[in-house]
RNA sequence: UUCCCGGUGGUGUAAUUGGCAACACAGCAGGUUUUGGUCCUGCCAUUCCUGGUUCGAGUCCAGGCCGGGAAGCCA
């Protein structure tokens, strides 16, 4: 059996493991499982669940349980069964032949209720959700004994043989745990193991009329998986005395369950709940729409499952409330596509350069190298020619201290082509620059000059004949700060939606080696950032999401300068 | 004293379980550079507070303070 790597932290779900292996607890046996609701994809919150899950089944050489939690099936659809599936084998997971389905164990869960209200610790009662609340108490006051709670077994038994025939309506009846009305955690105040749901699962069809609440059925189905040690977020603290009290109660194989703190981002939204009102209110394209946190999502924006991987683990595991840095996030995509993004060059806003010295019809071909980080990435050709586009940005007709970039007189490097220098400025009737005119120095064909002069910057280019056309997604964060508590308890949490999070580029011109690129194509712009291929392109228009810039340090000079000027 | 769980730089995690507070991200200052990228170097903390135990406390003890969670027939 393989343990835990030496060099690795001992973070506190780690030790436990390690704790209970080598006391030889379970026969030494490590089983975890992830337990999704299939009532939305996954997003980088439940990444975290899921990760922390597997890799500990994975490190200690046990095995990995997917398993679809669909007890409740008024909020339940197949078609997210699926997509979680795709969800979570994209992070890398692997659970074998071992996807289950908790519906599929509610003979089971039926079994156990009927053998707890034979010991005396199940009952049958006829209050209605509102009594229920209002006999349950308060945090700092005792709840109220229900008056069916001293019914006797046979009556319980018949009243829930009843309830399971469908005699009764929605809400009539319950099957109640007998713990403590007066416990001090809310859980334990006879809490209801079955409610009357006459509505069609969508695996067991009509089959049932009572449904087990999560705390029920939870330790029954990690039980049955024979789970050792089940792991999940912290709000499910309060509820394991509750999850400890069942098993007991049942007998069986009792899995250890350890809770850590969810995953959290500023200006991000984790949670399901939020992120359906903006896909089903149309907001955003739909839950794959790259502003969002879920996991199809930034995958359509580009990064890759290791990048997200990385981003877990180096997040960490806690029990503080930890909110995570997008730009750890940024940070863990660029060090991935550093490594394996093929640079290309595509200018987003286009301004036109013609070369006056440049001989009319003619062109020829440069050799551009694909990855620098990567020498088996080999090189390719990219045509120049008298007519190019260059950055609007690269640009400026009355520079400011420390920009580098072309301006009237100024010469640059077109990389891998020639050193240019601009020398008339053409503008439209209001003033705008329209067009630049350029000459270039032939003698510095691939970028060096013979006689050793230098230039402050190098620019990315096309050419205006060769180039194709395309169109460039740019995101911004989804909220723009954290809503007020105030406003968050109004439910106005949408007052805080960045109104610029998608910024739409028509009119971008990328290098023709991009041609056909397929969906999910990965690159680097030169100078700009990493851009993967949509699958909203088409033959005529490649379409590109932004997954991240490149560090700017010519933008955090301007940011700072802005700021200084504020002030 | 309603119960449960937490408090280590701007952020997230460490600290051989009582022995020089470490790593990463962010930021700042430099160097290299045919990407203002990458890479390299340097800088950036009286461990929530107050007492106590100890040669020695982020770690142990006592009291306090602050934050999060809990009153679904959701998960």
């Amino acid at each position: 059996m393989r343990q835990a790597a030496p060099e690795r932290n001992m973070h506190f779900i780690r030790q436990a493991i390690a704790d209970d292996v080598a006391a030889g607890r379970n026969g030494g046996r490590v089983h975890t499982r992830f337990p999704p609701e299939p009532n939305g994809p996954m997003h980088l919150g439940h990444a975290k669940g899921i990760w922390i899950n597997f890799s500990m089944a994975q490190e200690f050489g046990g095995l990995f349980n997917l398993r679809m939690d669909d007890t409740n099936p008024t909020r339940e659809e197949p078609h997210y069964v699926q997509a979680i599936i795709e969800d979570i084998r994209w992070l890398g997971c692997d659970w074998g032949d071992r996807l289950f389905y908790a519906s599929d164990y509610f003979d089971r869960m039926h079994e156990y209720a009927v053998q707890l209200i034979r010991q005396g610790d199940a009952y049958v009662c006829d209050l209605s959700a509102e009594q229920l609340r209002e006999t349950r108490g308060t945090p700092t006051s005792p709840g109220t004994n229900s008056p069916y709670r001293e019914r006797g077994v046979d009556e319980n038994l018949d009243l829930f043989q009843r309830m399971t025939a469908g005699e009764f309506p929605d809400g009539a009846r319950t099957l109640r745990a007998k713990i403590d009305m007066a416990h001090p955690n809310l859980n334990m105040r006879d809490p209801v193991m079955y409610r009357i749901l006459h509505a069609t699962h969508y695996r067991q069809g009509d089959r049932w009329c009572v449904y087990p609440t999560y705390d029920w059925a939870h330790g029954i189905e990690d039980s049955i998986e024979g789970i050792t040690h089940s792991l999940c977020s912290i709000e499910f603290e309060n509820h394991r005395p509750l999850y400890d009290w069942y098993l007991d109660r049942i007998g069986c194989h009792h899995p250890r369950q350890i809770e850590f703190a969810r995953l959290e981002m500023p200006n991000t939204l984790m949670s399901t709940r939020k992120l359906r009102e903006l896909v089903e209110e149309g907001r955003v394209a739909g839950w794959d729409d790259p502003r969002l946190p879920t996991l199809s999502a930034v995958r359509r924006k580009g990064y890759t499952p290791e990048a997200i991987r990385d981003f877990i683990q180096r997040a960490g595991v806690s029990k503080t409330e930890s909110v995570v840095d997008t730009a750890l996030l940024e940070h863990c995509a660029r060090e991935d596509l550093n490594r394996r993004a093929p640079r290309v060059m595509g200018v987003l806003k286009p301004l036109k350069v013609v070369i006056t010295n440049y001989p009319e019809g003619e062109g020829e071909q440069l050799e551009a190298i694909n990855n620098p980080e990567d020498k088996s990435a080999g090189t390719r050709i990219v045509p120049f020619s008298r007519e190019l586009y260059i950055e609007r940005d690269d640009f400026m007709e009355e520079p400011p201290r420390k920009f580098y970039r072309l301006t009237l007189g100024r010469e640059v490097r077109l990389r891998y082509a020639y050193f240019i220098t601009c020398t008339e400025v053409i503008k439209g009737e209001d003033g705008e620059v329209v067009e630049l005119r350029c000459t270039y120095d032939p003698a510095t064909r691939g970028g060096d000059a013979p006689d050793g002069r230098k230039v402050k910057s190098t620019l990315h280019w096309v050419s205006a004949q060769h180039a194709l056309s395309a169109e460039v997604r740019l995101y911004g964060p989804l909220l723009l700060d954290e809503p007020s508590s105030e406003a968050e308890e109004d439910g106005d949490w949408k007052s805080g939606l960045n109104p610029d999070s998608l910024e739409t580029l028509t009119g971008c011109m990328v290098e023709p080696s991009l041609k056909g690129a397929e969906a999910g194509y990965r690159c680097q712009f030169e100078r700009l950032g990493y851009f993967c291929v949509d699958p909203d392109s088409t033959d005529d228009l490649l379409v590109f999401n932004q997954t991240v810039t490149l560090r700017d340090r010519w933008a955090r000079i301007q940011k700072a300068r802005r700021k200084g000027e504020a002030k």
